[in-house]
DNA sequence: CGCGAGCTTGACGTTGTTCAACTAGAGTGG
DNA sequence: CCACTCTAGTTGAACAACGTCAAGCTCGCG
């Protein structure tokens, strides 16, 4: 892929779509755009936070480093996402750290520079606004989904939200590996392996080549339901 | 305690401190301030979000109502805090219910006029960023702390969060029931109970008449790390 | 004095993690 | 092209954590 102006681009963001041509030209002096492959850090936890990222192409896990050793997967963003506008005003570094899950293209765009678009243009502060909270209420699902379900209930809002929010499609290729689910889902990796065992044996799901299809969306939204 | 105008308010939050006394004679025209005794509904999940409230004196919970019949806190606000900056521009109905934990005077100023100053004033816009931003990186906490802590680190976090961000000290009446603690740490009002007589058998904290006093304060943080 | 709500405690069963062993496939170097 | 290794996935069994049930308690309030 050719890197090309903002203003010329075609996958804009919908935060970057309420930008004036003057400003996109901003953002475009203070860019660059860099191709990560698979299983690649984006961004180090704890570093400075220098930039947003923009997903312009491919998939990512937001995600903590905890002091033991282990990870907690926040989000995965796919394209047309951007990463770090809930640190804006507010971290000095990351408070996570960023991967690919697939081959991504990434626009990283200099934070002071945002900062000061969302200082001069209200409706990019607004949509600004409107995306931080979309992820907020991401957080609360996920809470719920944590204290209030089993593994069953929260391996299912995880397939759910891969299959609705992230990939947009019933069928697609699984990038997460069973730890990734793990992390994401709040258990462990064994009993991933065995929820998900389960969900093949009961057809709610099918796998076959790392293609993962949900067969029952239906049953698995009523295995996500709380327990009455 | 007598209604007295936002120009004149001098318990104004930190996003109201950015406004003009041209600005504050708006939100002063679309508002109204309400006492509401300890127990009371202030707003309840489900209905039309038609204000934000300012907590100007007092406390109160953000919680969800299940519906299993369970309750998820998310969050307990204190003095100076507004509630419902996180469903602007996204929620029409509230996303949560809202309760006092004490008697608090609320202050409910019309969501069209605060939705309307964010696009007119950017200061106060980048302000209600911060404040959304703060939020988010609370629930971001809690999710570490849901699933990678046991009931000890859980309620430890959650008693820390109370002394440090909501009651500003080390010594503070309680004004939640042990199942609010239970719903605000993902766990069970019996596990709560019995954490509780640990941490006071240890000398952890210490309770009378309702009042909660941290007595080592390094040893509850070490009871809220992680395992390694 | 009696009632009810919140609190407390113990016993028990379920859920989910951990440990350990095993398998399959992918990549590597001889 | 074959061993060799390394990682991801899988499975079973033992164990620990935690929620649930049931019972009793305390205290404020009518």
């Amino acid at each position: 892929m050719i890197t090309q102006s903002c203003t010329e681009c075609t996958f804009k963001s919908s935060c970057f779509q309420k930008l004036e041509s003057s400003e996109l030209a901003m953002t475009d002096k203070s860019r660059v755009q860099v191709h990560y492959k698979e299983g690649e850090t984006i961004a180090k936890q704890g570093t400075f936070m220098t930039h947003i990222l923009y997903v312009k192409e491919g998939l990512v896990k937001i995600y903590r480093e905890n002091e033991n050793n282990t990870n907690t997967i926040y989000n995965i963003f796919s394209t047309g996402s951007l990463v770090g506008l809930s640190s804006l005003f507010q971290d000095e570094v990351y408070p996570y750290s960023v991967a690919a899950l697939s081959d991504s293209m990434i626009c990283a765009i200099d934070r002071e520079t945002v900062e000061h678009l969302i200082d001069e243009n209200n409706r990019f502060a607004v949509s600004v606004i409107k995306s931080i909270n979309e992820e907020n209420d991401h957080l609360r699902k996920k809470m719920i989904s944590l204290t209030m379900k089993q593994l069953p209930g929260r391996l299912a809002d995880s397939l759910l939200h891969l299959a609705g929010e992230v990939y947009g499609s019933d069928k697609f290729r699984l990038n997460l590996s069973r730890k990734d689910l793990a992390e994401f889902s709040g258990m462990s990796t064994m009993s991933v392996v065995r929820t998900l065992q389960g969900f093949m044996k009961e057809k709610l799901i099918a796998e076959n080549q790392g293609s993962l299809d949900i067969l029952d969306k239906s049953g698995l939204k009523q295995r996500s339901g709380l327990k009455l």
